[in-house]
DNA sequence: CGGTTTGTTGACGATCGTCAATGCCAGTGG
DNA sequence: CCACTGGCATTGACGATCGTCAACAAACCG
């Protein structure tokens, strides 16, 4: 079943038929032409936990999609001191265009699956379709977004809020029943606590003493250290230290 | 002298002959042609410090480059709690686009010069010339990088290398002799220290103590509570906890 | 010159990091 | 099957860094 076989599907690649990134993700901008040209270059590859995808200043010669899986992008200080910079879901894009070596890692945290492109197909993508250099502007702008915003995390607020802060942001993207609303949510943290401990800029020690305490308050209960569940997500939200801004 | 009047002079509007933007900003991207047409709808502002240029949750109607000045991008909580997510120097363009509110602050820090557009015109722009789009594409990844360099520093830095760390960035910036190998700076901080505590993640006593202690130990002067001066920028950098990344 | 904002310095205390002991679980090999 | 190992999580005791509060000095501006 190669992808030439089925392209007379309305046009579009088998790989690409069930493909997240199709609706939500970069290859969303392709038209059918397009989306088979660069589907006769990509791989999938299975992933397991662990794995590097990027090495620190390490030549970049692919991009992909995330299709599953949690890939977590971390920076380090020369003494060993690491800070995780961002966590990339389903559909997102992965690497850096426009360097030739990323200044940063990306690590799968869990098995992941990706579509990965070769870097010069990703190129002439973006030369030949300015819709898909478009959908890289979004995401890269939405990426911005969510650095800042656990900027104001890192820089201001309280170990206690920074856990709760970033349960929140968790079942947000693992909660498959993903209503903005849910009032309840329950899920598997893909991250060890020393991982969270290096998103939150803390020590994995005050990780577990939040945990403990918000389970001991009632506002998560966890099973076997991953699974972690929230009967109220207000209440969980009430311990994250104010997510809007008001200008008094 | 209106914009029509010189647009002989190679085709380019006066406005934009000796403007940064031209060389190394969004407005590098255009052609002539586009570029007399984004002229005609510019506008030159002065602004003076402390005045705000997009409020929170405000509707966005233009978009701006900076000519010179520095502006503060700032996220806060509810409760006042404010970090400084990005600063912004001539020539970096000033806006979020494709969203029909910001939700971040931007105000000047120092007199500022800004070169305005109508929202309209910037998207406009955006569609007609790829080029365009492609240059706030990269802008975008480079703010992108900035943020995550920030993270580490907000997360896995002391008080003290958060400083120093703060002051090189400073010096990169504002020093006129901006040699990346320069052996010294000499500069006015565009922050108060206050401003300097909401960017660090600290309070401003803390940043008092570690300017004293820096000065203390001959890594820098300071002269009317402003001004810098660095002798020895390496010595700085010795101070900042090791920025590249290694593993070992 | 007052009055206000900004910066500096000190004393004290809370939060969070460090160090260490222990528990838990999975995998491995005798 | 059980002992052993190694990674991860939890908990406690202690201490350092940094925040809080307060007083005061310096700069700024009418």
């Amino acid at each position: 079943m190669t992808v030439r076989q089925d392209i007379h599907t309305s046009g579009i690649p088998v790989l690409c038929l069930s493909c997240e990134a199709r609706r939500r993700g970069v290859c969303g901008a392709l038209d059918p032409d397009n989306l088979v040209g660069l589907a006769k270059t990509c791989s999938r590859r299975q992933i397991e936990s662990g794995v590097e995808l990027i090495g620190d200043a390490q030549a970049v010669d692919s991009y992909s999609n995330v299709l599953s899986g949690v890939v977590k992008l971390t920076k380090s200080l020369s003494d060993g001191r690491q800070q995780i910079v961002g966590l990339q879901f389903a559909p997102d894009f992965v690497g850096r265009p426009f360097k030739v070596e990323s200044s940063i890692n990306a690590e799968a945290v869990t098995a992941v699956t990706l579509c990965s492109f070769p870097r010069a197909a990703v190129e002439r993508m973006m030369k030949k379709s300015p819709e898909f250099e478009h959908r890289l502007l979004k995401q890269t702008l939405n990426e911005l977004d969510e650095a800042r915003e656990w900027m104001v995390t890192l820089g201001r607020k309280t170990a206690s809020e920074k856990v709760a802060s970033f349960l929140l942001m968790i079942a947000r993207n693992m909660d498959s029943s993903v209503d903005p609303a849910a009032r309840s949510a329950s899920f598997d943290l893909p991250l060890t606590r020393a991982e969270i401990s290096d998103f939150l800029g803390i020590t994995n020690e005050t990780v577990t003493r939040q945990l403990t305490r918000l389970r001991a308050d009632g506002v998560i209960r966890i099973e076997n250290t991953r699974h972690v569940m929230v009967d109220s997500m207000s209440r969980l939200e009430q311990r994250c230290g104010g997510l809007g801004a008001r200008q008094p």
